[in-house]
DNA sequence: GGCGGCGGTGATACACTGTAACAAACCCGC
DNA sequence: GCGGGTTTGTTACAGTGTATCACCGCCGCC
């Protein structure tokens, strides 16, 4: 589950997302259209990672259908903006918890009980990971750092039934 | 990383690979049975990660066609033994080119142009890894380092065309 | 007002990735 | 040889992502 303690505050309730999207667009000069808007709601809603197809379904009414291509484009481009995230190990989308300083690494924490995703980051990693990179001669353009486990709270829980 | 110079001689070859994926099943008591072997060959030869079906599509003859199920499963294997990698953020898979120490973190590094994917590990990455999941009270089951960019010979080759 | 371009959306079709289920073949110890 | 586990073949299918084309709405321009 997201918004766990330790991070109580870390995650940014629907309403915030949504109109940081709004204020990040306009301040660019780019359209937040409904569909886009609709879009990163089901991300953010859920606390959990959602695949395109999950958000597709659940934007979908009886009568009006969202074909899962226009939530990819939705996707892509929310992603550009940097307000939504994949998980690459999941096939699957979440918000950005908050802005990011740009070009700052993420590290995506998977319970792989509650499925929920937070992110942290690190300095420490960060710069040893680019000391890793300039010994092998490597420059990075953008790097993933996923890890999946158990969250504190899946953890007190199956502890403590 | 591990013995990559320019790139010729960096990836392990393909019978180093299979001598060493024979001693490891017999050591363990496991079948290293003809395709087994085949598809390990098959990602081993080219430098490159390979998808699954494109391994299948390799291993195919006129006259004897080896589907993709049977791929993932020997794949599968292989992955379980620690003879092959899957890169996740590209649905693809490469040999292991060195054994690791036994639950030591990987970090890949897929070179953008050429394709090719190198292998590093940092205790220091790891370390303050460990020390980053700790503090947000996260239990890691494993996790997946991945860098996308341009290794050394193919930004030498962009230079000096 | 008409016209053309441009970005966004809808819709269909398709390619790629991965898994389930079942049957047949194989191997090995008894 | 027989029984039981493992491996493979085969088919079908679920899940993920992209290509293509048509249409719409908007805005600027003539």
């Amino acid at each position: 589950m997201h918004r766990h303690e330790g991070h109580a505050a870390c995650h940014a309730d629907a309403d915030d997302m949504l109109a940081r999207a709004e204020a990040v667009c306009r301040e660019r000069g780019l359209q937040f259209t409904p569909l886009r808007r609709d879009v990163l709601e089901a991300v953010a809603e859920s606390g959990k990672a959602q695949g395109a197809y999950d958000i597709a379904e659940r934007l979908s009414a009886p009568g009006k259908r969202v074909a899962p291509v226009s939530v990819y484009r939705a996707l892509d481009f929310l992603m550009e903006q940097g307000l939504v995230h994949r998980i690459a190990s999941r096939n699957a989308f979440i918000p950005c918890a908050h802005g990011h300083a740009p070009g700052e690494g993420v590290i995506f924490l998977i319970c792989r009980s509650c499925g929920g995703v937070d992110e942290a980051s690190s300095v420490e990693v960060e710069g040893g990971l680019g000391r890793t990179l300039e010994r092998a001669g490597f420059t990075p353009v953008h790097s993933i750092l996923e890890v999946e486990g158990d969250c504190g709270a899946c953890r007190e829980r199956m502890q403590a039934p």
